[in-house]
DNA sequence: CCTACCGATCGGTAGG
DNA sequence: CCTACCGATCGGTAGG
């Protein structure tokens, strides 16, 4: 009730803002989020929601942060202690086929949302979405690079054509669940994922 | 200068707000889309802007269904000629790529960012973004399934997973092209599409 | 198609 | 973290 708050109290407020901005901006995008209806939302005013960031954009730069924490807690840390390789892609794959079917956002997979927001703009938004997406990729590609030099893929696959093509069909997949409520996709999306890994042939 | 205007001359002004209000949607997205700045581009005031189409909402329809029509100029036009089959798909697979590659509008494939602008949300702008996706995965099914039975593709392949699989690659694209102005990915898209529509072993 | 205007909301600040 | 406020802009309308 006082409005002296300890450090601690800050920290939850802070906290609480990021995590409801998480949900509001997954629907209506980075740029949708306005500071009124969250501090409504939050039953703060709209300095104290402002207050602890400074800007808006401040604010958005640590939203998109908070959705990538989510994504990697989903599909990354289950898998991060595997070794790399064919085996491990395909886990990733089931994580996160599970991911966008069962989604801890309300708007689906945020990174997509947020990439085709600020693909066409400039500014540190469109610096952090890519940074973070490029990441991902580069995951991708690592252990595609892995597993061609095992001999699990096929020697002659592109090792950024198989990101390219997991990180296509995981768009597709969050398409058809998102705008097409199609609950088939998530059975389609295993199928094209295993053909991408498809194992080399035994010689 | 006279205030009465002819109906061709009303005409040529609605185009042109619809023309250029796709331009700064295809950056801002159909939801950043704003009259003030329409006017402002087009040298007219807000009322003028507004007026013909009576609400932002019959605008923004408006906006999406010229950028439909611009995709099926640059992609479906030219092959809806063709015999639907294999070959079909490939020269779609042609087109959709010179397409996300040499983009008529600034932003990009203007229904990928709509789709996933709209995809968490409610309304007629969702319901009309996907009922245009709906019919353009539709199309590629139908020639999928034409191909199957001519045995172009393999018998057991599943037509809507090929439609699934093309607009994968195709999204895909467009975000290596938009956010990461990687050139290199047009091909790497050819070769994936042509995976997709690899042909049936000779028997 | 314009001017002039409406109430609502935007991001943000001053001062406590 | 609040109240009270700022100028700017939002979509839209009245009246010509």
């Amino acid at each position: 009730m006082s409005p002296r708050h300890s450090a601690e109290d800050a920290q939850r407020t802070r906290t609480a803002i990021v995590e409801v901005g998480t949900q509001q901006a997954s629907i209506e995008g980075l740029d949708g989020l306005t500071i009124g209806r969250l501090a409504n939302a939050l039953g703060l005013s709209k300095a104290g929601v402002i207050g602890p960031f400074g800007s808006k954009e401040t604010l958005q730069l640590e939203v998109l942060h908070e959705a990538v924490r989510i994504f990697i807690r989903r599909v990354w840390k289950a898998v991060a202690n595997l070794p790399p390789g064919r085996s491990r892609l395909l886990a990733i794959s089931e994580h996160w086929i599970d991911y966008l079917a069962d989604c801890p956002l309300p708007g689906g997979c945020f990174i997509t949302t947020a990439s085709t927001e600020w693909d066409a703009r400039d500014g540190p938004l469109r610096d952090a979405v890519a940074e973070a997406q490029r990441r991902w990729l580069d995951t991708l590609r690592a252990d595609a690079e892995v597993a061609i030099r095992a001999g699990e893929l096929p020697g002659d696959t592109d090792p950024a054509e198989v990101a390219f093509e997991l990180n296509g069909i995981a768009m597709s997949l969050n398409q058809a669940i998102q705008l097409f409520r199609d609950d088939t996709a998530p059975d389609r999306a295993r199928r094209s994922m295993a053909r991408v890994l498809a194992a080399a042939e035994p010689q």
